[in-house]
DNA sequence: CTCGTTTGTCTAGCGGTGCTAGGATTCGTG
DNA sequence: CACGAATCCTAGCACCGCTAGACAAACGAG
């Protein structure tokens, strides 16, 4: 009986090993170092021991990818009276986590894994952190439109943190850029 | 004498053939289905002579890419009285050229090749295209924060597009986020 | 305690990738 | 025609994601 318990147990732990080091290789050495054989190799098992965990590459990716949209919740969560400085807290917290965790941002959105969005399922906690984003701006700004608005505004954010972490847009100016969103959004009745 | 300029003339018309069948390939299959041998058979010549063409397969996809950004500046022309009218227009060829052209899209801006940027040389064609953003900006609003304005405009518009392609915005509402976009640019100062 | 059975893991290998060395072949020239 | 040079291709390297089948370990039954 406890047995087969210890060994889920086990099961699980290695689970959890599986994903952390592919996350930390990726972290440090980019998703193109994570490769099967090294992602085995480090956490001292053979390649097919990978393949009873998940069906395959994409799927490592996409649960550390999943993993990546809670975390990404947690650092949209700012409770502030005033919707301007809101917005704002808000919109740090993205870019912040996006300049933080360059890798697994990546695997979220740029990277287009197994992971059905839009349509029928999208992963709960991407909708959750959407939804703090809709609160963000519907606190500032009006009802109307309110979607549309919401998925502007990320596309903004989205944009600015992919190009950020191509260093394409001037790193000494980026508190300015933000400080101008906001100043545009606010603007807007 | 003459035999060696029609060399070169084979050549160069190699070389074109090469990125038009990369960028054709890329276009309908994905970037994913551009591979050396792949590439090679279609132009029904072998691997190797690719390699006396360009350095490596990542020097294929930044010329596919660098000749992107000459398209994309011809999108962005737009001769506009109205300085609001014409950032409507320029969003529009933007967001027109990335989804027309998503595969060459993506080697300019999202799969980051080994075209040098910001720093020393970014490639000219893309200064101007920058350029043109950075007019249309400037036209609507005043000009202080100029530059800083342009990059927040352009990574709106990346925004969109990236996401757009991905599936992750209503595609029923580009019409509305684009309006709401000119309108918050218009109505700041 | 011993013996099957089940469960878990690893070794070896498949077809694919980007890339390259070295031989074959074609071509223009004397 | 024969030689020299430029051109191209065949064959192979190390690596990739993934899998079949052999092997060993752990368990339950008698």
């Amino acid at each position: 009986m406890a047995i087969q318990q210890r060994r889920e147990r086990q099961r699980a732990e290695r689970h959890r090993l599986i994903l952390d080091t592919a996350r930390e290789i990726a972290e440090t050495e980019g998703w193109d170092a994570v490769t099967t054989r090294r992602l085995a190799d480090r956490i001292e098992y053979s390649q097919p021991v990978l393949y009873s965990h998940f069906a395959g590459k994409d799927e490592i990716v996409a649960a550390v990818a999943l993993e990546g949209f809670g975390e990404l919740t947690d650092s949209l969560r700012a409770e502030r009276a005033d919707p301007a400085a809101r917005l704002a807290a808000v919109a740090h917290g993205y870019l912040r986590f996006a300049a933080t965790h360059p890798a697994v941002y990546a695997a979220m959105f740029t990277m287009d894994t197994a992971l059905t969005f839009a349509d029928a399922e999208s992963p709960e906690p991407l909708r959750a952190a959407f939804g703090l984003l809709r609160d963000a701006v519907g606190g500032s700004t009006g009802e109307p439109d309110l979607e549309s608005r919401t998925e502007l505004f990320w596309s903004t954010l989205h944009g600015l943190a992919t190009l950020t972490a191509a260093n394409r847009l001037r790193p000494t100016h980026a508190k300015e850029r933000l400080a101008l969103l906001i100043t545009q959004l606010t603007a807007t009745t």
